[in-house]
DNA sequence: CACTTCATGTAACCTGTTACATGATTCT
DNA sequence: AGAATCATGTAACAGGTTACATGAAGTG
């Protein structure tokens, strides 16, 4: 039940936002962190309660009457700056279906690989819109951590940029030139 | 034990080269899909013996006489195709604890996420330089493969570049400016 | 003969997802 | 009153990694 990891790190860095239920904590994270970031409520609970356990986090019924509200105490202010100070895992198992669907494209039905990849197109097109409104946001908000959040955005506008150019170098790749 | 998903296709498309034995299609894998997919002996071995009890693969002792040579069976074949045709999970829990380091970096010591940066740029300029010797690899080599096989490769040359792209530009926007 | 590489497998564990179960507020 | 939202949690399972255990065949 002692559920470890970074998913403990994710929740404690949240919690420097201000004191929120576990409800609460799982929206905020899809709202900044979403790009690059996911925590579902059986990971959410077990993990709060683990580290309320451990004396990182304390909990009350929250002002509003609604829920536990989840504050981070200053043991665990430490062991966030501690994980901060350590290099990150160089991961890691990045798994692509699609790339792996491309590289045995050769033997799947003339076409198929072309509409994995406009459906892919399609998907990133959307998280692109959403980047630059995330981009916005951010950068009207003059908030301590602006720098910060905005470089994570960044970095989510920059890899979807490349990976939106090589879907259309690849569909045009794959495409046998037709003469007019 | 009955292990399933994406690694079962992975392992049925690796077999299409030819038949081998658990341990070359490892090797195999780590050579030419290495930069997108990774496979545990831990996982390969079980996910080998389920696949043959499927009748997707057959196996005999090696002609080398060594280990147990692994063989894709027409109905392996049937069901990578009927695999490919599928559209790929639109995932994942892209989770990057480095950007997560990032986005709670104002708690960190100063010079922290620079040096993270630095680090992780120092391991995108080694795969990078990994990924050009595989392109020139891959183009001088005229297998029937060739198309699909560069494109998977340029996709990692893209991401890469834009990640070292976004890692300067991001050294650059917390390196506060100093006067000369 | 010792060392390395090729080779196969199992067991324990960790991390995380999905589905289920439950219920209190607030809004319409 | 009924629906939507806020809220918390558990149980089963899936998928994968790590470490362990073992040994044969080739190389220096």
């Amino acid at each position: 039940m002692a559920r470890s990891s970074t998913t403990r790190y994710a929740v404690l860095g949240m919690l420097t936002l201000g004191p929120m239920t576990g409800y609460a904590l799982r929206e905020t994270i899809a709202g900044t962190i979403g790009h690059f970031w996911h925590e579902s409520f059986g990971q959410l609970y077990p993990t709060l309660a683990a580290l309320e356990r451990d004396g990182l986090v304390a909990s009350r019924a929250a002002r509003t009457g609604r829920g536990r509200e989840h504050t981070l105490t200053p043991a665990g202010y430490d062991a966030l700056r501690t994980w901060l100070a350590q290099a990150p895992a160089t991961s890691s198992s990045h798994r692509s279906e699609l790339l792996l669907k491309v590289f045995f494209g050769r033997h799947a039905e003339p076409g198929t690989v072309e509409r994995h990849l406009e459906m892919h197109r399609g998907a990133l097109t959307e998280s692109r819109a959403y980047l630059a409104d995330l981009e916005a946001q951010v950068a009207d908000d003059p908030a301590p951590d602006q720098a910060y959040w905005l470089a994570t955005v960044r970095h989510g506008i920059h890899l979807t940029d490349a990976s939106l150019a090589w879907t259309s170098e690849t569909l045009a790749s794959l495409t046998p030139e037709t003469a007019p």
